[in-house]
DNA sequence: CTTATGTCGTTTGGATGCTAACAATAATGA
DNA sequence: TCATTATTGTTAGCATCCAAACGACATAAG
């Protein structure tokens, strides 16, 4: 756990400092379990799979992106990688300067711009990912079957209402 | 939706890419799902909520740090939040800057600073945190009152899993 | 054809974010 | 006492990260 504290350590003291006021705890506990849990399953990620190849989350996001649709656009992969264009341009011009992906304008369209591995950066990912998915496995071996399908499915429904809205 | 494909979709297309090689789908859409949620959960609440006071993710959970359990160390408020020490200080000085809380050199340990709110940053969290609870309930709405309580309890469970290794 | 409007990737400026090195302080132990 | 070891917050260097402005290109309307 990254805090101190337990979750109910913390509703206890902002019912305490917030007083009478009406709070739905129900649904900050599902808030702050999500970022609770998405922060340390990156930082553990990070740490038992990309740090070897100093590779940062962002960066080997942008790469799995590619990997998996590619060639593809500058402008899908952004909004696949849930970052803003301008960061990607960045992180491009990093794995671009290490020679794990190339860019091409885009002919029929003098706009776009093609993103694709090249055969290093294909190498990189073939040895990387089984790697990463047996990690996946490891932090997902505390729920049974079932529940990864349920947890995946309530998540789903966060994710896509608050894409909405 | 962050991207422009489904889990399904993806999972469908990394099975076509790695072919025969055999892969946890179902760990693999627990974590994807896991920061898909988070990223569109962030994005949203620092749209709907934070824009509007100029406050950042990180500058929004610093001074709720201090908020609830201030006046505090700064080692712990950096663990509660879940960033680096060196981060946390460059955080702090711009939220001084604009007179939310004040450091204070501990008197007994001449090593340890206490952070706490002044009044504007106390003002600012008594009005902001209602909002933001309330934009909380919004995006929880879509789970039922026990699913809510499910999907808290097995994120929990991979928080504290991943927190440990 | 040409003007207006829209879209794409890049650049810019400022704020985060990490690790590693650092100075100041504290605690330990011969 | 005094050298050793540990801990805290800050700093430095670099890589993200976003919003907004920008130039290049495409499309629509007249």
């Amino acid at each position: 756990m990254a805090g101190i504290h337990t979750i109910t350590e913390t509703e206890r003291q902002v019912s305490l400092v917030l007083g009478s006021k009406a709070l739905d705890f129900e649904s900050m506990a599902v808030v702050a379990n999500i970022f609770r849990a998405s922060n340390n399953l990156r930082n553990h990620l990070e740490r038992s799979v990309l740090q070897a190849h100093n590779l940062s989350w962002t960066g080997f996001v942008v790469l799995w992106v590619v990997w998996i649709w590619g060639p593809v656009e500058t402008r899908e992969v952004a909004r696949e990688s849930g970052i803003s264009k301008g960061t990607l341009t960045g992180v491009m011009k990093t794995l671009e300067g290490r020679g794990y992906l190339v860019r091409d304008r885009g002919k029929n369209d003098g706009r776009l711009v093609d993103v694709s591995l090249t055969k290093a950066g294909s190498a990189l990912m073939d040895g990387l990912f089984p790697q990463f998915n047996q990690e996946e496995t490891q932090v997902a071996s505390v729920l049974s079957s079932q529940e990864k399908a349920d947890i995946s499915r309530l998540l789903r429904l966060i994710a896509s209402h608050t894409a909405k809205a």
